[in-house]
DNA sequence: CATGTTATGTTATGTTATAACAATCGTCAA
DNA sequence: TTGACGATTGTTATAACATAACATAACATG
């Protein structure tokens, strides 16, 4: 079994590690990562679900920033074009990505018990997504791949109250 | 090459076929076609792209239905439950289903020239996600897979305009 | 320090979707 | 054949998600 993000964790080091992995790569990159910028990102990785454009626009109006729509979604365009996090299509909702250094769009894994979400790189997924396309002559620039069911800690719990029963 | 959406085809043949497919797997399951949710799905499918609920909304208006959007919506939602048509997440449009008989939820290429769309149903495809799920202890329940590019058709046309210049 | 560029503020509106309750229609048994 | 029930549709209102358009401010750099 692999780590994931369904698996418990000291999710605040996963904020640090964020937050500072993208402060260095926006400085590699000349771009800035403004208060805004970066307190949107802080909150998105601070969830541990999946977060929408609105529940970040009330945190952000609670600590004094500025909270029209503009600013939550500009934000969330800025860290999107970086690489910095991903939105989930099906959900309307905003996850941190971990490897924001290459490029990419994930897959995921949405668990509809705890609302978490896993992001993979799936070679199998990739290869098939290609091979699918060539059969058509598609030519593909980019994908949604979301999963939804249940991740292996609520089914575990699920169980459990089965046989408790 | 396959056949697929983007060729050039009878499309009118697809509607009719489509709506007597529906009539009779709609006999079958004692459930009802109602004049607005046949309308709905013929609008669908007289789309040749994906179209979303208010465009749907807009011609119902015109013919006379009633065009409060709880309409649509509710045909749209039983038309999904009988797996008539699919929701493309990525688009909020929806899309005919070719294959209504066996419950899926497709794999989808979107071009982005055309705004047409292709539903795929590869095991491939359907693998990978098993395979990926499974090696996370992950239980499907449902997907949403859509692969955003350019079409066959949509690339031998840049390319001739290519050649010209 | 002026000037262009990037970022943010502000107002308004567009787009997509659902809640809640009332009225009507269809069906089927008494 | 009617009345009772569930399914469907009508209606009003509002929630939830997202962007247009233009004004102002911050910044960087020649």
């Amino acid at each position: 079994m692999l780590t994931t993000a369904f698996s418990p964790h000291d999710h605040s080091h996963c904020i640090t590690t964020a937050i500072n992995h993208a402060q260095d790569l926006c400085a590699d990159r000349s771009v800035r990562l403004t208060p805004v910028r970066q307190r949107v990102l802080e909150l998105v990785w601070h969830s541990h679900q999946p977060i929408g454009a609105y529940e970040l626009l009330a945190s952000l109006a609670k600590e004094g920033f500025n909270s029209a729509p503009p600013t939550v979604y500009r934000a969330l365009e800025f860290l999107s074009e970086q690489g910095l996090l991903h939105k989930l299509e099906s959900i309307n909702a905003y996850v941190g990505c971990c490897n924001p250094d290459t490029p990419h769009q994930g897959h995921f894994l949405l668990c509809q018990a705890c609302n978490q979400a896993q992001e993979l790189d799936s070679q199998y997924i990739t290869l098939a997504l290609k091979h699918s396309a060539e059969q058509h002559g598609f030519e593909i620039q980019s994908h949604t791949i979301e999963i939804v069911g249940t991740c292996q800690g609520c089914l575990d719990k699920s169980k459990a109250v089965e046989y408790k029963i």
